[in-house]
RNA sequence: GGCGGCUUAGCCAAGGGGUUAAGGCGACGGUCUGCAAAACCGUUAUUCUCCGGUUCGAAUCCGGAAGCCGCCUCCA
């Protein structure tokens, strides 16, 4: 079975078949800068990241662009309410944007353009659309001429008679037509500029991923992706203006992502309704949240609760606790035969070509790791070295799948040995007063670590700690 | 007004015409343990919002109702 994605355009899952042979072309629309990132905008970089890699799990080279949109109306805004330059507001955020992204064990993209670096190609593309009859200019703005263009609402399954008669939005007079939209817009007093035929001004929101993908991807993308809400108009408005200038298909799947809700409601920069992601990494560990966003499909809409990242914490430490094993002991690196795991790996691989269903793929994960701790169990071995009977099955498979969706990469493991020299002592003094039966003082000492956040497990033959 | 989505156990969440309706969290009982922890075993949905229909057979398909959410406007 090969790799089946919904596609907006068609609203049916497909097989996927990249353009070229073993390579795929993917374009995430990435965050307009003038705010934090918050966990929606992780949501959406999350479930990019997991379909890397898989694709490269099955051998698969990816190209992945995520833009940011650091010129716009709202950064403009933005930086004059702050009375900085919108490159400082955009620089901010973008480091903030990337921290959390590098925390969360996202994948750097292969490159991310921003729209201001990109200036020529744009306006190389506006002339384009000019030159075709397909865009117009009044006083220094230009307008993409949304009548002209047939196919316009393909993919939000919107119709041109609709739209009109939804529009609630104040038009701007300069407009022919209410549905056309602001490919380059001319510059106001103090706003950042540059200079193009129709004289200074900067490109609308729309026209930057329509340059910048076909820049680094080429005129059709395998896949693009995004959040829900940029359906209409944004994604709708790349496709016009990039197959206006083309005459070819500009995407052939169109990925979208739901969003995270907080009571209830979408999330969302504007509003200030959020929560910004350096709040929640503050206080949970990045495979928690990355458990959390990928407990529920993708496209559908993710609450988020307190309790609910509780649950994920919890669950976690079920999956790592199947996962300690004595790393020195090198039967780890074998491979298995067993085909019980086989039947896992299938089982996990099925979930995920079938739309990127990650819960159904965690749910094998759960079930594997159950059946870890059930041969521990049986062979009534310490962690460690029962670990290592099923290890090259089980624990190592574990691993290897829950690598697949971004788990257990190892990251922010203390590199200090101080800590680790320091347990041993511990343990092996409370290991003498337990011989003593003096038990009193030994859970004490138990106790008393347990509340500086390490737990320890009192196994047959030894006793292990780790953090909580 | 136009268009779309969702409703599965105490909570979260897969499934999507026919074997026992995944999995996680929680709860209860048991095993193990000096006591714990971790882990294991057992119990926790005769039923999938409601009402009709199609079918030998529906949680799953069709029609309708109710509730919730979204897009049509900046948003991941």
């Amino acid at each position: 079975m090969g790799i089946r994605i919904y596609n907006t355009l068609t609203a049916k899952k497909e097989d996927f078949q990249p353009l070229q042979e073993g390579k795929v072309g993917i374009y995430a629309c990435g965050m307009t800068v003038q705010e934090k990132p918050h966990i929606g905008h992780m949501r959406a970089a999350v479930v990019a990241d997991v379909m890397w890699r898989y694709f490269e799990y099955k051998g698969l080279k990816v190209t992945l662009i995520q833009n940011f949109t650091d010129i716009d109306d709202r950064v403009i805004e933005k930086a004059k309410e702050k009375g900085k330059d919108y490159r400082e507001i955009a620089g901010q955020n973008e480091e903030a944007y990337l921290r959390a992204s590098d925390r969360l064990g996202i994948r750097r993209a292969t490159f991310y353009p921003r729209a201001s670096q990109h200036i020529e190609e744009i306006i190389r593309l506006i002339e384009s659309l000019e030159a075709k009859g397909l865009a117009y200019a009044v006083d220094g703005d230009v307008f993409f001429k949304v009548a002209k263009f047939k196919g316009y609402g393909k993919l939000s399954k919107k119709k041109i008679e609709d739209l009109r008669a939804g529009a609630r939005v104040k038009v701007d007079p300069k407009k022919r037509s209410p549905l056309d939209f602001a490919l380059w817009k001319g510059a106001k007093e103090g706003e950042p500029w540059w200079e193009s035929p129709w004289g200074r001004g900067r490109p609308g929101w729309h026209i930057e991923c329509s340059a910048m993908s076909m820049h680094y991807l080429g005129e059709t993308l395998d896949i693009h992706i995004g959040g829900a809400d940029l359906i209409f108009p944004h994604h709708e408005n790349e496709i016009a203006q990039s197959e206006a200038v083309t005459g070819k298909p500009f995407v052939r799947t169109w990925v979208h992502n739901e969003w995270v809700t907080l009571a209830g409601k979408k999330m969302s920069k504007s509003t200030g309704h959020f929560v910004p992601i350096e709040e929640i990494l503050e206080r949970y560990e990045p495979d928690v949240v990355r458990l959390f966003l990928l407990g529920i499909h993708y496209r559908s809409p993710l609450e988020f609760e307190e309790e609910r990242l509780e649950k994920s914490k919890t669950a976690l430490e079920r999956l790592k606790n199947a996962l300690r094993v004595d790393e020195s002991n090198e039967s780890m690196s074998r491979d298995s035969k067993d085909s019980k795991t086989h039947g896992h790996t299938r089982l996990f691989e099925e979930a995920l070509e079938d739309d990127f269903n990650t819960p159904k793929a965690l749910g094998v994960l759960f079930e594997l790791a159950k059946e870890v701790n059930i041969k521990r169990a049986q062979t009534g071995l310490p962690t460690g070295q029962a670990g290592m009977i099923v290890a090259p099955g089980g624990a190592k498979l574990l691993h290897t799948l829950g690598g697949v969706l971004g788990l257990f990469q190892g990251r922010e493991e203390p590199t200090d040995h101080l800590v680790p020299d320091l347990m041993d002592l511990l343990i092996n003094l409370r290991d003498q007063l337990r011989q003593s039966n003096n038990f009193d003082l030994s859970d004490e000492i138990r106790s008393r670590l347990g509340n500086l956040g390490i737990s320890l497990e009192d196994e047959e033959e030894k006793t292990t700690w780790k953090r909580k």
